[in-house]
RNA sequence: CGGGGUGUAGCGCAGCCAGGUUAGCGCGCGUGCUUUGGGAGCACGAGGUCGGCGGUUCGAAUCCGCCCACCCCGACCA
């Protein structure tokens, strides 16, 4: 592959869209182009790059004896209308109607389709389990696409689905899912994580996200550091401490806090730490208001709360809903005397003492405030969102809070998709049952970017050998030079010959851009054929990652080459 | 959807507030000469619906209105 015949359009600056380095440098480097907001062409290498991942996927996946389909992207709707999730998935899907007037998305997932074919062959328990996954494009209308790849409209996706006649098979099957996203991981240099997560619209009871840990990540993760404990902090639950609350007093007595509504100024005012003072935050749901309470140096998790009110149709009450609920006294909500509004307590509110809250009356607060004596706490649910120094339910250890980017999901589904879609089997003992099946999805998209995202430095991609485009870029510093031209050529025969297929850059610039280029592109070794050659019959070796370099003999330079790529990263 | 920002040559930007000749700069691109191991120099040159539509004005990249696109924060989502 010649550098000046292939369309490698790298870029000096950095362009203004791009805000993170996966996707800067995927632009710089000449592999892929923005179309529109979240929609992105692969050019050549990025097309390469892409495919040396799926190719790991792919792998990975025949390995553990999933069969691979290709499916369309086109669904028509009715399959979505019976598994009721056309209305579920709103304005997510991207939706469309042909010339007739029928109604068709692009796909977002494909948990309808398979079924459907998997039910059409009326299978009986002897023809489970099966596995069959597709690498597909997918379409989300995010409400917010960003971060280059990372989160786009039009993204690449695995998707797996398999189909079970007992729990057992799908726990077998799972397990086995669950250890194949590893190795995808680490074949694709990746340090990932395995937590527990919520199901959202996918469905299901059980599933777990493939996280793998780095400052721009979208989600939030939190995991032991002495157990394998490890949850999405949607889901986290860490162990009550029992920091919350104070003394024993007499009796709560009524303080005047004029103007003072945040946790910070009432702490300070009242000369205690937020660890005495309990803070109310007023949701509006379609029925009610509630008022949910956690320790002051606590937040409130929405996505435990949408469990507990068992909607996620509520928002924190804005200004102009205050008139509507005139018993929720604005800043200075507390449990004692509260009437009309469902209240919601943290379970470490539960038996503390001493403490701050509001006194449904403005500008005052009451201390000295006891659960069970001046207000119950019961029911209490844990709410609140974990924080640094938490500890583990399952060990007592240290929890560890960081962010992490989701590259991949798996879910037990259970029967929701085969009830819905009449996908049953006949079992062992005659009986016609709905299968249970289970569905893993791997963004490879994403990986790419998250790639890039984790190997790189100021120069460019460092390209880990497993998913590089091609193993090999070869500079050749003079192109017009006939023993140059000629040393080229013969490398990348030899090259080729052992199966490395090798990036020329056969341009006629300055040497000082190809450098530049070589180390932006990143490709694991560079190989320079330049003035060495003629002066001692050597070639430089570069390996990108180390940054390490080496003068070889050329007629060496083939064996040489694929030693290094058998030492690089 | 709420808030903020930006649209001027392939890329990065200035010009806009205080309207006024052929709309600039850097990079990139083309030609020629010189250069050639870490983004070369000189000379000449090509390249623009100033996001779109409408308005104000003798005159609009510049002022006003509407729309569109892209980016950021949030809400949302997996």
């Amino acid at each position: 592959m010649r550098f000046s015949r292939v369309t490698v359009p790298t870029l000096k600056e950095k362009p203004a869209e791009a805000e993170i380095s996966s996707h800067e440098l995927l632009l710089r480097a000449g592999m892929m182009r923005g179309v529109a907001a979240g929609i992105y062409s692969m050019l050549p290498l990025g097309a390469l790059a892409l495919r040396r991942v799926e190719d790991v996927v792919r792998r990975e996946m025949n390995d553990a004896g999933a069969v691979e389909v290709v499916l369309p992207s086109l669904h028509p709707a009715d399959l979505w209308i019976e598994s009721g999730r056309w209305n579920e998935y709103g304005p997510e899907m991207m939706r469309l109607s042909d010339r007739q007037g029928r109604e068709f998305c692009l796909g977002p997932t494909a948990e309808e389709l398979i079924t459907d074919i998997v039910a059409r062959t009326a299978p009986s328990y002897r023809d489970l389990p099966v596995n069959l996954y597709q690498i597909q494009t997918k379409f989300r209308d995010e409400t917010r696409p960003r971060f280059g790849l990372l989160r786009g409209r039009e993204f690449r996706m695995k998707d797996a689905y398999s189909f079970h006649s007992d729990e057992g098979d799908l726990d077998r099957t799972y397990e086995r899912m669950r250890l194949v996203y590893s190795s995808i991981a680490r074949g694709c240099s990746l340090d990932v994580r395995v937590v527990e997560a919520v199901t959202g619209l996918i469905g299901g009871d059980v599933s777990h996200e493939f996280m793998v840990v780095s400052d721009i990540g979208e989600d939030v993760l939190v995991y032991c550091g002495d157990c394998e404990y490890g949850a999405n902090a949607e889901l986290e639950s860490h162990a009550p401490g029992h920091t919350f609350g104070g003394d024993e007093s007499g009796s709560a007595e009524e303080v005047h806090t004029p103007g003072l509504v945040s946790v910070e100024e009432v702490a300070s005012f009242m000369g205690v730490g937020p660890a005495l003072v309990m803070k109310c935050v007023i949701y509006v749901t379609a029925e009610e208001v509630v008022a949910v309470f956690v320790p002051g140096y606590r937040e409130v998790s929405e996505a435990k709360l949408a469990r507990v009110l068992g909607t996620d149709e509520f928002h924190p009450m804005r200004e102009d809903e205050r008139a509507r609920f005139p018993a929720v006294t604005a800043g200075f909500t507390g449990p004692v005397g509260l009437e009309g509004v469902r209240m919601v307590f943290d379970r470490e509110i539960t038996g503390a003492r001493g403490l701050v809250c509001g006194a449904n009356r403005p500008d005052y607060h009451l201390r000295g405030v006891e659960e069970g004596r001046d207000f119950s706490a019961e029911p209490a649910f844990d709410v609140a969102a974990v924080v640094q120094g938490d500890t583990c339910v399952r060990c007592g250890g240290g929890l560890e809070i960081a962010r992490g980017i989701e590259i991949g999901h798996i879910f037990k589904l259970g029967v929701k998709y085969s009830e819905s879609l009449g996908a049953n089997f006949t079992d062992r003992d005659g009986k016609v049952k709905p299968m249970i099946m289970g569905t893993y999805g791997i963004g490879t998209s994403r990986i790419l970017a998250t790639v890039v995202e984790q190997h790189h430095d100021d120069g460019g991609i460092k390209w880990p050998v497993s998913v590089a485009p091609l193993p090999v870029e070869l500079i050749v510093i003079k192109p017009g030079r006939p023993e140059q031209a000629e040393a080229a050529d013969e490398l990348t025969r030899g090259l080729a010959g052992r199966g490395m297929e090798v990036l020329v850059d056969d341009r006629e610039v300055s040497p000082g851009v190809k450098f530049n280029d070589a180390d932006l592109v990143g490709l694991p070794l560079q190989v320079v054929v330049g003035k060495k050659l003629d002066s001692d019959g050597t070639v430089d070796l570069k390996t990108r990652y180390t940054g390490e370099r080496r003068a070889v003999p050329v007629e060496l330079a083939v064996e040489e080459i694929e030693r290094a790529l058998e030492e690089a990263p």
